[in-house]
DNA sequence: GATCTTTATGCAAACGTTTGCAATAGGGCT
DNA sequence: AGCCCTATTGCAAACGTTTGCATAAAGATC
């Protein structure tokens, strides 16, 4: 077993200094002489001493926590289950961990209705990154409103008064859109739902390219759930009802076009000769699926430093805008 | 912006009462009257009061947060890209939540090399979650020795002196084997890395099985990592250099399961007609890819209530063993 | 040698809870 | 009236840091 808990002023006594003198060593604070400091701290390593990091939260007023708050389906309490959200996540924590700062991984359950009150005020966490579609946009104003320093990752170009840090959904839906003509679609499907405002504006930019080449007539909307499921479904739907009136698919995600190309090859359309299909994300099976998937790249990797950075920043109280990560169009073989 | 924040002595101070009674109040204490109490916890309410965690950690000694410690990569310090841990970790963070836990994601960057020092005597957490297959064998071991509460999702029968939770991996082996017999395989090939525990297991249930049948002579072992890319290549040149002398494939992950499918279709190889193939975990993509891969499911929802109930119960000063998680075979198209 | 800097350290208060113990009031009983 | 018992509340200490201020020692300047 472990012996008991060293606490600094022990520390302090062992090195034979005040427990004044061993905090600011610890804290490499040039106040204490050089030679001091080394000596403490190796003394500290010797004893595998650590912090108290609840009494230092409390003595300082920060947490050096970021919290990330994950919009849970509010319905069926569900866990998130696209794996790219997860990959944002995942990548969200490590910038967090290169800053210095731990991640409190948190939900719409947990933080209940008063963000500010639960994270900031709770002493929590300093800060809160909000990730995935939530119906949960007045929580956010309010968590904003009541100055929690807050990033959300999301459609940079919803106008809102707080920080927004996403892809470039717009010029993607454009890019797809441009690439499924330039394979020759003159009937292209866009499948998920404009109401989100992610999709929305990828749904924009697809109907801008569409219309300056004039197809708009026959480009259809097909609104779904953003699950590979109810893609699979209404393909399979559509295809019974309607027959194969579409040359082109480009999908809300990898997910749902993934689901869509199942529906697809069961009932022997041929991808790309009869349907160019294009997704959006580039999670690691796009490039495992057969065919392959051309698809929007979006930088996860990119994206949690970046939601990272500018909460830091506002933590230091400078002024924070929204921002935009460029996209890739990633060409495979489903086009 | 937001009001001054209150402290429990400003609350007491508005209903009239002692810090101490508000405290009692707000903890449901029974020594306080039923309707001071209401009035308070409505007060609290109204002003939107929240207690400060910190300084409820420092006296209490106690966190209420549990850390899941998610081994990376250590040469590339990548995150995590496999869905199925994920997956593990999104269903631990619901399950935690239930139990009025809070979830401290990290990993062992931030963690070091002193995990008891870290997380416990940091009061960063009162235990740890370990998920995730790390060379780290050493560093559970000591901080498992030096009283740190602890449960790790892995191989449940693994000789250890700490608490494990996972699947029973043998039995999926067996099944799985057993599957492909049945649907007239005879020459099955294992496509992993046996010298990983859990994936070991598998192999043991799949040779025992296929030993019973006396067909071991046939069967081949393709050690890869667990990726999708790996076992994508690793068929490509086996059908290069060896041709198709093989009629099952069992793969130690979906996702490597369906980098297999990949190469195989890329050269015409009919699935299941000429290979059949059984995966592990059932993620989202397993239903979805085509054809749809079967696969034993490994019960991701329970796992992550166990994970915790195991720790909790731990933390109560229970004695827990490890235990294993039934699973389930999941026929698709693939065999 | 007296005064002023500079450098290095220690003292003690404060952060906001929780809780053992003491205190008070009210009621029932003899 | 005196006593005990119960129900309800308050006082004050403690959790382990960090930091403003005071202090002490040593060197620099006149």
């Amino acid at each position: 077993m472990h012996q008991k808990k060293l606490k600094l002023a022990d520390l302090a006594k062992l090195a034979g200094v005040s427990t004044s003198t061993a905090s600011r060593a610890l804290n490499d604070n040039p106040l204490i002489k050089q030679e001091t400091r080394e000596r403490i701290q190796q003394l500290a390593k010797e004893h595998n001493f650590s912090l108290n990091a609840a009494a230092s939260r409390l003595r300082l007023q920060k947490t050096k926590v970021i919290a990330v708050l994950i919009n849970l389906d509010s319905e069926t309490e569900q866990s998130i289950d696209d794996p790219f959200l997860l990959k944002v996540v995942s990548d969200i924590n490590l910038a967090v961990n290169r800053q210095g700062y731990e991640l409190l991984l948190s939900n719409s359950f947990m933080a209940g209705d008063d963000w500010h009150g639960y994270f900031i005020d709770g002493r929590r966490a300093d800060g809160v990154i909000v990730v995935g579609q939530g119906k949960q946009q007045a929580l956010i104003e309010s968590a904003s409103k009541a100055g929690m320093p807050l990033v959300v990752w999301g459609d940079p170009k919803t106008e809102a008064d707080y920080v927004i840090v996403g892809s470039d959904n717009y010029l993607g839906g454009k890019l797809a859109a441009d690439h499924l003509i330039s394979r020759g679609c003159k009937a292209p499907l866009f499948l998920g739902e404009p109401e989100h405002a992610e999709i929305g504006e990828r749904y924009s930019g697809f109907c801008a390219a569409i219309a300056s080449k004039g197809i708009e007539e026959e480009c259809q909307l097909l609104k779904i759930d953003i699950t590979s499921q109810a893609a699979y479904d209404a393909i399979n739907l559509k295809l019974r009802s309607d027959g194969l009136d579409f040359d082109g698919i480009f999908a809300c995600s990898d997910m749902v076009a993934l689901g869509a190309m199942k529906a697809l090859k069961e009932r022997y359309v041929s991808i790309p000769n009869d349907v160019h299909i294009v997704g959006f994300d580039d999670i690691a099976m796009a490039d495992v699926s057969f065919p392959s998937l051309t698809t929007i790249r979006q930088d996860t990797k990119q994206a949690g430093e970046l939601l990272v950075n500018k909460l830091l920043a506002q933590l230091d109280g400078e002024q924070v805008v929204s921002s935009q990560l460029a996209i890739k169009l990633v060409e495979r073989q489903s086009s």
